[in-house]
RNA sequence: GGCCCCAUCGUCUAGUGGUUAGGACACCUGGUUUUCAUCCAGGCAACGGGAGUUCGAUUCUCCCUGGGGCUACCA
């Protein structure tokens, strides 16, 4: 069975960047019948913070993510929060081990002994590599200044071999001259594990299978690789997925406006439009299909039709699907899922004007106008105008005979008729087509002015049954004085 | 600077040793529609450059250019 985890570091919020790196893993675990896993990151103790990995967590849960292993879940390899696996040891039993097979070395070197070397590196033109001062040092030297307290980190001593090749799902073979690769850092001077020597200890103790990350991780590939080797155990299969880009082609960062996820669903997209858009984002089925349930896109997704290439994130295709998946929503569905976005003044306009079911067909009647579900409240604004405002727009218009003379039918349709529905609407107004024979324009904006004092607005005969008829008498009635 | 990755319409992408290089978004035009919108039809628009291999390269190879990533006691 395939075990893929997903190990965002709680340094921010979740973004678009992370969350289709979470997606695509979790896409292929449910296309394969693996396990999920959520590996919270979090050895950076100075950045890490609380409210990132809610806000992570948050953002999951919305998208249904759901995960088989995780910090809230029963798994068999916990825990699967970083900070507990320190605390549990984990990572001070990989580090003695390596110790002890002279595979990582004590270092002292002070931060600006290193900026010392990388400095002189540079101004000598070459690639900076860590010059090993601290490999040299005798048990007596290391014992000696452990005595005195002096801080220290652990090193990772890079094999000799000079070259690395490995086999990338996506990418095919890359390689490496591992001679450009210094002994890196393992542990850090307050005792945490430091990234790369973290994440190949859990990769390991999980059994993970498959690593699905983005293309950023590619140059960690010789480190990894290497204590994979160094503690004895087969390195997973790797992905390196494409990055999503900026407007200007560049990591997706704050500064392109990189948001949280959670904000794409207080914009009022349908979680069902985000996955489905998302997953076309660097990768694509083998038609030309676009719009995919998400069973679809299971049993059709595999890692080898993923791309290559950066991709941009488009909000205005984006905004399209969406627009999709609302035009596909039940009147109903589309009522539970839009009504939150309407304002708290409107809500209760509406309220005591409308019946629960008129509320349904409220928001139903502007089904097509709406882009996100935020934009409903300007929309459905209309029914809601009180006699004042109404008539206070309504001054902006004026009324040829011919129009008083369709207000008039209609007036005459209400008053005859007991309880106004779409299609009793409809067929009064082909009546008065047929009676006047008018053209439509003639006979509908009148009728939509009127009753609301737009010239634009949900479809006519939808707003007038929805209006009811002691609205409309009302209104049509001083008009016709 | 060094190492690594990438390169098809503005954007997301499909694709092949010989194709009218396909689709979608956006944009434009027309149609339907009472209006905005929806919907429908059509249009604009791409293989970064140079060598090489080949009868033939967008496709294979090399170089260049361009873009991106990494180069931390961040992940």
């Amino acid at each position: 069975m395939i075990r893929l985890r997903f190990g965002p570091s709680p340094t921010g919020n979740l973004h678009i960047g992370t969350l289709r790196t979470a997606l695509f893993n979790w896409l292929y675990t449910r296309s394969k019948l693996g396990k999920f896993i959520l590996r919270i990151e979090d050895t950076d103790l100075l950045r890490s913070k609380p409210e990132y990995e809610q806000n992570i967590k948050e953002g999951l849960e919305w998208l249904g993510l759901n995960c088989d292993e995780g910090p809230e879940e029963a798994g068999d390899f916990g825990p699967y929060r970083q900070t507990d696996r320190i605390k549990e040891g984990y990572y001070k039993r990989a580090l003695e081990e390596l110790l002890e097979k002279k595979k990582a070395y004590y270092c002292f070197c002070t931060v600006s002994d290193l900026n010392g070397e990388r400095e002189s590196s540079k101004s000598a033109g070459k690639p900076y590599v860590y010059s090993r001062k601290c490999c040299a040092l005798t048990p007596e030297d290391v014992k000696s200044r452990l005595s005195e307290n002096i801080p220290y980190t652990l090193r990772f001593k890079m094999p000799e071999n000079n070259s690395l090749l490995f086999k990338d799902i996506i990418r095919d073979d890359i390689k490496f001259d591992c001679t450009l690769v210094s002994d890196f850092v393992i542990m850090k001077s307050d005792g945490s594990p430091s990234y790369n020597f973290a994440c190949v200890v859990d990769d390991k103790d999980m059994k993970i299978t498959h690593v699905v990350r983005g293309e950023d991780h590619i140059s960690n590939m010789p480190k990894q690789l290497a204590i994979f080797e160094a503690l004895g155990s087969p390195a997973p299969e790797y992905a390196h997925m494409p990055m999503i880009l900026g407007t200007d082609r560049s990591k997706l960062s704050k500064r392109h406006g990189a948001t949280s996820v959670t904000e794409y669903r207080d914009q009022g997209f349908l979680k069902e439009a985000f996955i489905n858009y998302l997953s076309l984002l660097g990768w694509s089925p083998n038609d030309e299909q676009e719009i995919f349930s998400l069973d679809e896109i299971i049993s059709q997704f595999g890692l080898d039709r993923v791309s290559k290439s950066g991709a941009i994130f488009d909000i205005k295709k984006l905004t399209w699907m969406n627009g999709q998946y609302i035009r596909k929503c039940s009147p109903e569905d589309l009522f539970e899922r839009a009504w939150p976005f309407v304002t708290d003044t409107l809500k209760s306009k509406l309220t005591t004007l409308y019946s629960a079911e008129d509320l349904v067909k409220i928001v139903n009647s502007v089904k097509d106008n709406l882009d996100t579900l935020a934009d409903v409240s300007s929309y459905i604004e209309v029914y809601a105008n009180t006699e004042d405002e109404y008539l206070d727009k309504l001054s902006n218009f004026e009324f040829s005979e011919s129009d008083k003379s369709v207000i008039l039918h209609f007036s005459d349709f209400l008053a005859t008729s007991s309880d106004l529905n779409k299609v009793s609407v409809d067929q009064a107004l082909d009546s008065i087509l047929e009676k006047t024979g008018l053209g439509k324009g003639k006979v509908f904006r009148p009728l939509r002015i009127a009753s609301s004092a737009e010239k634009s607005g949900p479809h006519v005969s939808e707003l007038l049954a929805i209006l009811g008829k002691e609205k409309l008498q009302n209104r049509l009635s001083g008009l016709l004085k």
